[in-house]
DNA sequence: CTTTGGATCGTCT
DNA sequence: GACGATCCAAAGG
């Protein structure tokens, strides 16, 4: 497993985004693959957490790249980003889904509404079910060898032409195909149809 | 397969 | 005080 470079995750996470698909996310015992993104850019995407500015709960986006996002929504569920750009620039990459790949016993232990390996990991909430991403983890170095959480590159290169389609969950800013996915992969969240052309 | 409504609370207006 | 970068079970085709 080699390691990736901040300087690969220090720009626009419009480019980014595609990139991340394919590499490994690992949490502890636990570890997936990323087949579905979504890119957020600050000041110039209404849809972003950091639209209108830094507050409290978005700072970690206008932190340094390689930085893991962590968010609480809908009073119930933690969802995860990947912090792109430099110091200053709020931009992130959602992390949407991920092919289970470690652990897959104790994923089932921690979702057991999950009755397939597929219901594992294919939702932003859900995979932080699975690798136990929390408030706590909110700001840690994805990149550094001591962080319970990182992200990795096991060799696997990028899907040569990754499945681009509107972003999913948001009320403005649609239009954007700013979600990134692997081709067929069957972990990929939501329903069929919204991969396909760019219906509405 | 798709659609619908309920759960539940931190965050920002 | 309103609304989520969501999930799940249930119900209908």
């Amino acid at each position: 497993m080699k390691a990736v470079r901040r300087s690969a995750l220090a720009r626009p996470s419009t480019e980014v985004a595609p990139e991340l698909l394919n590499k490994m996310l690992v949490s502890g015992p636990v570890a997936g693959r990323i087949v579905e993104v979504e890119a957020y850019r600050g000041s110039e995407d209404a849809a972003s957490h950091a639209y209108r500015g830094p507050t409290a709960r978005n700072g970690v986006m206008f932190g340094p790249a390689g930085h893991l996002y962590v968010y609480f929504t809908y009073g119930m569920h933690f969802c995860a980003n990947i912090v792109t750009m430099t110091e200053g620039v709020a931009e992130a990459v959602l992390l949407r889904a991920l092919a289970p790949v470690q652990g897959i016993d104790l994923m089932r232990v921690r979702r057991p509404a999950a009755h397939r390996d597929r219901d594992l990991c294919n939702g932003p909430a859900k995979l932080c079910q699975s690798l136990a991403i929390h408030r706590d983890l909110n700001g840690v170095d994805l990149l550094a060898r001591s962080s319970t959480v990182r992200l990795l590159d096991d060799g696997t290169d990028p899907p040569t032409s990754p499945v681009a389609s509107r972003r999913i969950g948001i009320n403005v800013a649609t239009g954007l195909l700013w979600r990134f996915s692997v081709p067929d992969d069957p972990n990929v969240s939501g329903p069929r149809s919204l991969l396909t052309g760019t219906p509405r």
